[in-house]
DNA sequence: TCTTAAACGAGACGGTACGTCTGGTCTTGAA
DNA sequence: TTCAAGACCAGACGTACCGTCTCGTTTAAGA
């Protein structure tokens, strides 16, 4: 992929054509064979690419399907004023990142490694929650100040119970209908389930 | 060679002593060196067994730690007709389930493994929800009846946000506080996140 | 894990050194342990080298064996005009091939698996008959047509009596005298056993 | 095959049928996978009897083989007086001996593990040449007294060369035409090459 | 007739070698 | 200093066979 076959063209620079081709090949596997079944040797190979060109880049299996899978950039996720918007927006975000294909076979792969590997561990939620948390955390503080939210309500409980269910029911229990998950999610935690 | 050294004592039957000591042998390495530091080879040197005798009883070490983590029956968790109660017992459980040290090791594992063997699927859905299932949805079908429930309410999604918010704290952010996180997730199950 | 502690020597081309080290060991085990005591892990372990190098080189125990107890080049063995003189050299340097320890221990090893693998059954061949058995062939011819051999006698038939006996008295039986059953072969072949 | 299936028909004395049966499928098996394709399980499996039975009766896949190989009784081989027609018996009944598929089989298996086991050597050793050699000794001292045969020649040597050609040239080199193996080893054994 | 003792088929047991595969490191030779 | 290629060691994988042992049944021989 990456180019020629048994030439490369840049000296003594990493090759951004590598990163790439590795990153789009990792991609592909995922949904191909799945985590477990995705092998470093395996990633070359699809990438056309040397096994240490990959050790050079990246220390585990683990943290190219981390780059592979989700945007470098963090979104930007929380800024509507009206709640129910906002967290509607929130679950819908939520539940299209965690339904992508890619990223239903990478997550269960990425969190069982994650719990050896408090580097991994860190790099995750840096990416995926810190900065949706800061945010989500001041909001809250605006909204329950103005009488909109129960005080009782903390945002590591509603992202644990976003990101929790949006991966129990679409990675775990592999439900296709994003549409309705997304919808009772949204129901459920703004209205809890007293009549 | 010098071989058959020890003895067993049941003839053409398997020994339950092999099956108590690997299960027992599991749940003892799961906290010692995670579920993907665990080897089959490792877990029959635990266990003061022949690698052979854990092939002949398991397919794969997904399946020994399935066996090793969770009971074999199901507990009577759904009964109560208040529902503050149900809810509560039943986020209660939920969290001590997945809070247990050996089952926050074994789960990542095993949902990772879950993804490319569905036989695993299967097993773990029948194991853990099935039964849960469908006493809920029994009961709030009750419920609902008698108006304690709104109407949009669903089995499934309870379950997905009970289950899913337990396994992302407990098995993914490590959180220590059980006590706080049932409580935190049994109050926005009933209340919503309105105010 | 911590891996690959050693380092070798030669980049994408097979390192000699673990050629010799291999083909060292086996001679050193197979007088230590015999042929059937040794095992592919065995001669790994003793030369110092992973096993897969071995099944790089190798398909089985029977080459290894093979290439590490015969030399690579067939020695001038048939060349003298005197035909007392020759056969003499002929049983001589049979007797003394499989005589050596390292011979006696592999032969009847190779034997054996010889007759499920007609590869190494060529190479055997090819390795230490065919070479002779033309030259004697030749030779044969040249003698018989100046009367100094009768016309009945055939190369393989020769060949045959010397290696077979020769593996029979000392693989087989282990006899020690080489020089005894050397002579005596010698003579029995020269003059027959009419008085 | 024996009998029945999960019965026997002898209370507390071994059941001759289940020898024959594993007598039998050893000869048959020989020929069909090999000596080193053969398994104490397989004989167990193609005679209808438990592996224990064998167990009981045999300590090695060896002595099972030796056993189904070589008749019980030594024949009556070495007997005429008139030395040309004596070696010509030895020979042809030698080269007949070695030239059954079953024992072509048989023998480099048996070689290779008679190296490790003396025991084996010694049973082989008394079944197959013990007698002959023997006798032998006493008629080759009669015909040397009588000057029919050189006084260099002994009766080991005269085993040797006959046992070895007929091993190498049938077991190893697996030729077809017994005939004409015996018939030049007899004229070379009689008359030498020597013109 | 009843008891004892041994052989039977079946198959689990601990152990170990097999041959394959993966992980992570290193060196080559070219660019 | 990068690159592709690939050899290297370490070690886990799942399979197969080994030789031992126990089970539960069956049967002959001794009491």
């Amino acid at each position: 992929m990456a180019q020629g076959r048994t030439t490369h063209t840049l000296g003594p620079h990493q090759d951004p054509a590598v990163d790439a081709a590795v990153l789009a090949a990792t991609r592909r596997l995922l949904v191909e064979v799945g985590y477990s079944g995705m092998t470093i040797h395996g990633i070359a190979a699809a990438a056309g690419v040397g096994r240490p060109a990959i050790y050079r880049r990246w220390p585990s299996k683990a943290h190219i399907v981390h780059e592979a899978v989700f945007p470098p950039l963090t979104p930007e996720w929380v800024s509507e004023n009206q709640i129910e918007n906002e967290v509607r927006r929130l679950v819908f975000g939520t539940v299209a990142l965690f339904g992508d294909p890619v990223v239903r076979e990478a997550i269960p792969g990425l969190m069982s490694e994650m719990r050896a590997d408090p580097t991994l561990q860190k790099m995750l939620d840096e990416r995926l929650q810190a900065g949706v948390r800061d945010k989500l955390t001041q909001s809250l503080a605006d909204w329950t100040r103005t009488g909109q939210v129960r005080p009782e309500i903390k945002a590591t409980t509603l992202l644990d119970v976003m990101a929790g269910t949006a991966i129990f029911a679409l990675s775990i229990r592999n439900v296709d209908d994003l549409e309705s998950v997304a919808t009772s999610l949204t129901d459920l935690l703004l209205h809890g389930i007293l009549g």
